[in-house]
DNA sequence: CTTAAAATGAAATTGAAATTCAATTTCAAA
DNA sequence: TTTGAAATTGAATTTCAATTTCATTTTAAG
């Protein structure tokens, strides 16, 4: 008797939890939500549409920009990944596999990402919020500045974070 | 001999700030200009543009929807209008009248938005990025609940902050 | 005044987000 | 397996706020 395995563990499990997921919504599972879907949540980092449809297109040119905007919406009421929209005003998405908040440092010099926890600033937003009779739900909080390396170069290089 | 009093000094003494700034910038001074900073200085809250328009039409229907577009750029990188865009996604202003800088908490029932102040959480922010190795220049801090009347109330009326 | 530069405002353009719709695919029931 | 209603796809189109264009008017220096 021969079994087949399929080693990619996560991505397996991630797709079963995707398409329960997806059925409980009365939704259709389909190849090029799997194929998004897979390609999203086996990269890391804050991209914007135009980079996760290249990303995507590479694998299945196929696949239309108006999929990857609407699986890209899906997932993110489904939760499994977030919309952002730092002060470039690009709307980015990341994958919340990690499932964990956090806030961001933004570096105005060569664009880098840094994610970051801090109990203390929740609880003071708390604090905060009840100070002045509110309930918090969620928040926003992005700290704008120059990296290490920024901070000393006179001409600091533009990449992606 | 005739001399011709102002009574409005807080209106006159912006008024000739701005001119001052405006000829500065070999900017030029207009009645248009004189007529948008006397309504959006003597105003209050966080508006957009269509409101800050309709503000100034009912005075003066000449104004065009452009030129407010125009003066409240400028006002901003004068520095006396603050650019703000909350997660609803719409382009609002504010004065900085008042100059302290401030964040925002903003009910999700009915839109209120509340400003606060506090060192506390400007340190704490401070300490975040030296950990991580950056120099912050500026930050976004904003908090979503519900206000005290929201979050009894089954619906929550819209009301605009 | 005169004149160059700046400002105005209606109209046109831009671009990202969202929608439309005919063709295709999914999946539960037969 | 077949069927067919409902969902999905993807190219094209629409939306809509932000921005630009450009002919005309206004400002202010000389
Ligand atoms: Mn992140
Ligand atoms: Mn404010
Ligand atoms: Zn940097
Ligand atoms: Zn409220």
């Amino acid at each position: 008797m021969k079994l087949k395995f399929n080693f990619k563990k996560g991505k397996t499990m991630e797709s079963n939890q995707f398409k329960t997921l997806i059925s409980e919504e009365g939704l259709k599972s389909t190849r090029q939500r799997a194929e998004i879907l897979d390609i999203f949540l086996n990269s890391t980092g804050h991209k914007n549409l135009a980079e996760i449809y290249a990303q995507v297109a590479k694998t299945n040119p196929k696949i239309g920009y108006t999929t990857v905007y609407r699986t890209l919406k899906l997932l993110t009421r489904l939760g499994l990944a977030a919309q952002r929209k730092f002060a470039d005003g690009e709307t980015r998405y990341e994958s919340t596999a990690e499932g964990t908040h956090h806030d961001h440092l933004i570096c105005l010099g060569c664009g880098k990402i840094v994610e970051f926890e801090d109990d203390g600033l929740e609880s003071l937003q708390h604090r905060i919020a009840r100070r002045h009779g509110f309930k918090i739900f969620h928040h926003r909080m992005e700290l704008y500045g120059y990296c290490g390396p920024c901070a000393h170069k006179k001409t600091p290089l533009r990449r992606k974070g």
